[in-house]
This record gives C-alpha cells, structure tokens and sequence, in this order.
DNA sequence: TTGAAAGCGCTAACAA
DNA sequence: TTGTTAGCGCTTTCAA
C-alpha cells in the first residue's frame, strides 16, 4: 500500500520517520519558530512563549526557562513581529511626520526620536511631507493604516487637515497646530525673543526691528507676538523661511524703517538674507545694522560675519517628545513642554 | 427557560437577533475588518480579499468589486498589516541605516530614498547608528528581527561586522565597504577629484595638496587615490570629517610642505579647517592658499570665501539606491552605481 | 508548572 | 465567479 500525505508520528514504506506533525512543515532553513524553539527545548510552544517573555517572569519553573532560553540563542530564534502584532494588537512602531528633512533643524531632533524610541523598542517610520499639508494628511493616513501606535509630528503649517480627528497618540514637536490639545515640544520662543531684545538693548540699541517666516508657521507667531510684547518696532512678514524671503522682506523693512539699528530674524537662514538686504542697501553688519538669528543650524559660526543667535536644542526637542510620546501610550498624563532657548552671542551683534 | 449563551442564527427570549456569527465579535468599533467589509457586501471574506486585490484583478465580477469596494470606502476599511505580513510573509517595511542624520550630507540621501520607497507602498524604518559599527550591527540585527525585506546602509566604516552575512536584500550607499558583493549607489569621486585637480590646474596650481577624511571611509580612500593618480602632491590623512580635524591636518600639511598654493579638501567641513589652518598660518584664502571642498553642503556659500567644492548629488544617491534596492527584491540584476559629481566654482580658488 | 486549544485578520489552494 | 477550508506564528485563556 503506498504512502499518502503525511500521518503523524508514523513510519513511512522506505523507513524514514515523519518527524513532522500533523500539517507539513516549512521546507525549508527560514528563520526558526517558537514551535522549533519549543521542541528543542522539548516543551510545549505556549511553555516557551512563556519562558521568553520577560515581562512576567516567574511563570515557568528556572529549569525549563534555562533549556528554552539556550535553544532559542542556538536556533538564533527571533519572535515573528507580524505573529506578535496580530495577537498583541501592537505594532511596535511610531510614525515620524517631518515637513523637511533637509531643513537643518529637523535632523537632529529625528535624530532624538529615533535614540529615545528605539531604547524603548519602537522602530521609527520616517515620512516627509515636503511641506505640503495635504501629503501630510496622505501619510499620516497612511501610518494609520499601518498601525502605528503613536505618531510624533512637525506640521507643515498651524492648520492640519491630517491633524484634525487623530485618534491615537500624538505629539507634536516643533511647529504646533491652532486650538488643537496635542501637547507641543518646542522652544521657549518668548524668552528666546526676550533674550535678543535684551541683548540688543544692553548694546543699546533702540530701534529693533523684525523679519519673520511665513505667518503660517507657529514659530513665527510666537516669536512675533513676543517682540510685539516687548517693542513697539516694525515687523515686516517674510513669505518662507529662506535667505530669499528674509532678504526681499529686510529690503522692505530697512527702506521703510531706515533708522533701524538692529534686526531679530525669525530664523537663521533669514537673517542671512538680512544680510544680503543689510549689503544691498549699502550697509554693514554689524556696522549699521545687527542682526539676530533663530535656532543655530551649523556653520552659522562660520558665515561673515558670525551670527548671534537663540539656540534652540533641537535633540532635546527631540528626546522629550519620544517621551511626552511613551507617556501618552502608557496613558500617563504629559503636556506640552517648551525648552530653554539660549542667546549665542557672536559678530553679528555690536554697539550701534 | 432563561436564554443561554449566544447559539448563532437563532432569536434569544427578549426577541433581538443574533447578528452574531458563531463566536462572538469584537465589542466595539476598533477598526473594520475584511469580514466587516464582506458583510456588508453580502459576499464571503474570501472574495472580498480578491476584489479589493489591486496587483491580479479580473477574478471577480465587476458588480461584485463595486460591491465590496463601496463597502470599503464606507467602513473606512484598512487591511490589518500585521494580519497581511503573517500571511504573504512580508513585512512591508525597509530598513535605513544612517551613520549620522546630523551629518548634513545624510538628510537628502534619506529623503531622496524615502520619497522612491513610499511610493513603492515600503515604509522606511530609521536607524542611527552615530557612527558606531557595534550599534551598526545591533541595528541591523534588529531590523532583520522585524523582517525587513530590505535593507539600505550608509555604513559607518570599510569594515562592517553587521553586513558580513547579511542574508536579505541590501544596497549601500554614499560609502562602500572592502571585498563584500554589496551594491554601492555613490558619487564618482574619481571624477569628481580629476575636475577639481583640472580646475587648479587650469588656474596655473602646481603644488597642490590633499587633506583628506579619516582612512576608515570609502570615500577617503577614493578620493585620495584619484588624487595620487593625477598628481604626486603631498597628501595628509585626518582624523575625522570635522572642521578641528581638517584645520589639525592642514596646518600638518603647510608646516611640511610651505609651497603648497592649493588644497583639496577630503570635504565641506575638513576644508572650512583648511580655511582655519590658512589663517593661523598667517595666510589668506584665496590669495595664497586656493581650496576645494567636497559635497556643497548648505551654507558653504555663504562662508568667508565661498567655497569651490566638488558637489555631489546626495538626493538623486537616494533615490538612486531605493530603486537599485527596488531591482534587487524582485532579484532583477541591480548593479553599483556611480553619479556625477560636478564642480562648483566660488571664491576660494583663485590664480597662485 | 505545563499542556491543550483557540483565534488574532488575512490570503492561497482547492472545490463547487 | 464564488465559497470553503486551512493556516501563517504567536499569545492567552482554560484545564490538568
């Protein structure tokens, strides 16, 4: 009588025994099971389940949870995640929403994400928006579908579509979203301004005007509504945050205002269009015009000449959102957090 | 006879349907699944599976996929990932390792990958590894733990333990390592050093030098042969791609050989340290010293010269070496690749 | 302390 | 063309 398909535990016509169980096995060295763990170890899987988990201990006699433990080292044995998910509900993984990751203050705090999470056994999924908030909308739907179980996002602008009904843990950092209540990483701008405003005043100077990004950023209306708080110089919004809009904007500002002595820029790479602004109208900085900057991306001690500005600690930004973020997913409660920002006083500044 | 626990199909005593199949359902609104989307479309799971099947269609009648479809859309339904990847066995997600995101040549590679392997529908998981080639290996460890199905790694040294056996599909980028098979997705340095040594050359440069990055860097190895094939200039070797470590080897470099009116930077930063070097020597850039960068970071045109560099096409790496990586999990023949690097000409070369 | 059994949500093979 | 069945690898009751 020939053999058919597999029965178990029985000895086949040519004599080789069936070690295989009911259902066919793999065929193949694919990476090895809780079931291939389980019968080296000789226990049953849900044992070895047990054993490994190293949350509760204490379930399974020392002696088993040693014979488990060494043949899931041999077998170089790693859970399946996509097993795990399925039965846990939770996928391990947090999405990351930047606007720009050649934005040179996004790096460093994905950066301090990605350190804070990983310690915690979170895998960081990256996604881009370009600054465009209906992409932004796009993937955070995207991480949705995929299960995330939290997200860290720096909108692309104080209203985000993608933002509105979110319906797991979020934290911003950055950049945050008008009359929402997800808590916000970001700098202390107000004392940040106040820095500069002191600064430039204990220079004494006392006509200080301002250059902002786009008013669609939170940044540059905190940082705006905090000079206003303090002075009664000009303002003059820039259309983005780039040395182009920064100078069309201190052109604006230095003719309507020529007795301006100093500028606070709404960020680094504007006050460098201050500068070409300060060159173009045929003056010096900081000769006739200081010139304060925002956030100390790198080589701004290297430019001509080098910029004082408000450090902000984007790596900590970072690492206290992963944390707000953790806090929020175990159900404890974190609020925002605005971290200090400090003044880096360099050649930009000088008596007027 | 008071109703018992629920039996299917059947009405209790208080007169409401059972809608409940079999077991009993979920208690409340997480999210819809498959089965959610059948029934309501009044067909099995099954079928449903096929209709909303976007890669073979043509298996279901076309009633029946506006059927489910609609079904879909109204239940918000988003196939469980976790359920997908146990079943096809693939996870969806690929792993990037970075050596340092603050490293400003690091955050266009990643976008330029991100934005082909989103596309792709592939999630990119974010590893840092600061440079560290035990936490390289850790980290890969674990993204081949969470089945990635492929891996792309600018690795942190020539020599990389993590990569040794690497068993799923990988493609390096922006630095190689010795002897491995792996696909390099880089800049042509050679070239890149061949337009720099013409442009000095051109300029009337006879004595040009070579400050390059640490020797444990492909990309110091390449340029510094490249460079020792086209002239027999002094080279000096520095430690680390920072500006310290250039302006150390530079000053080594005009001790040495004081005739030297050009430098060729190992890169951006290592040349901001010739520029260092240049001064304490008490000489000026250009006009004694030219140097030449390499990459064009951001704001190496806005120092004190604006530097001639070398630039390389960092974004249009990563877009490259996603779709190589692309070619190799649908084990298309994907080979290295070489992109231009083109010179860019500013201030800080000028005649001897 | 351990084993047995069930099932997370999906898709592939087979049957009708 | 559609339905049935089974099982991916894991964890979690429940029972022994």
């Amino acid at each position: 009588m020939p053999s058919t398909s597999s029965t178990a535990g029985k000895t086949s016509s040519d004599g080789l025994e069936f070690a295989q169980p009911i259902a066919q096995r793999r065929n193949f060295p694919l990476a090895p099971t809780l079931r291939d763990v389980a019968a080296r170890a000789g226990v049953h899987p849900a044992t070895a389940s047990r054993a490994l988990d190293p949350a509760r201990p204490g379930r399974v006699a020392p002696a088993t949870v040693r014979r488990v433990r060494a043949a899931a080292v041999t077998l170089g044995y790693r859970p399946d995640p996509a097993a795990r998910s399925l039965r846990t509900r939770r996928s391990g993984i947090v999405g990351v929403v930047v606007p720009d990751l050649t934005n040179p203050v996004v790096p460093p705090i994905v950066r301090g994400i990605e350190r804070i999470l990983w310690r915690a056994g979170l895998a960081c999924v990256l996604a881009d928006t370009g600054e465009d908030l209906q992409r932004e909308a796009e993937l955070i739907g995207e991480l949705r579908a995929r299960r995330c179980e939290g997200l860290i996002v720096a909108p692309a602008a104080r209203s985000s579509p993608g933002l509105d009904s979110i319906d797991i843990p979020t934290v911003l950092v950055l950049r945050g979203i008008d009359g929402g209540t997800l808590p916000l990483v970001a700098a202390n701008d107000e004392r940040g301004v106040r820095a500069a405003v002191a600064h430039l005043r204990g220079l004494g100077h006392k006509r200080i005007g301002h250059v902002t990004g786009p008013p669609s950023m939170s940044t540059t209306v905190r940082r705006l509504r905090a000079f206003q708080a303090l002075t009664d110089g000009p303002a003059v919004l820039g259309e983005a945050f780039t040395v182009d809009a920064g100078a069309l904007a201190a052109a604006r500002l230095l003719r309507r205002h020529p007795g301006t002595t100093a500028i606070i820029a709404g960020c680094d790479t504007v006050a460098l269009g201050c500068y070409v602004a300060i060159s173009a109208a045929a003056l010096r900085c900081p000769d006739d015009v200081s010139v304060v900057g925002f956030n100390d991306i790198p080589l701004v001690d290297k430019v001509q000449p080098p910029l004082t500005t408000v450090a902000v600690p984007h790596y900590d930004l970072g690492q206290q959102a992963a944390r707000t973020l953790l806090a929020r997913m175990r159900r404890d409660p974190a609020g925002s957090a605005l971290l200090p920002a400090r003044l880096v006083v360099r050649d930009s500044t000088r008596a007027p």
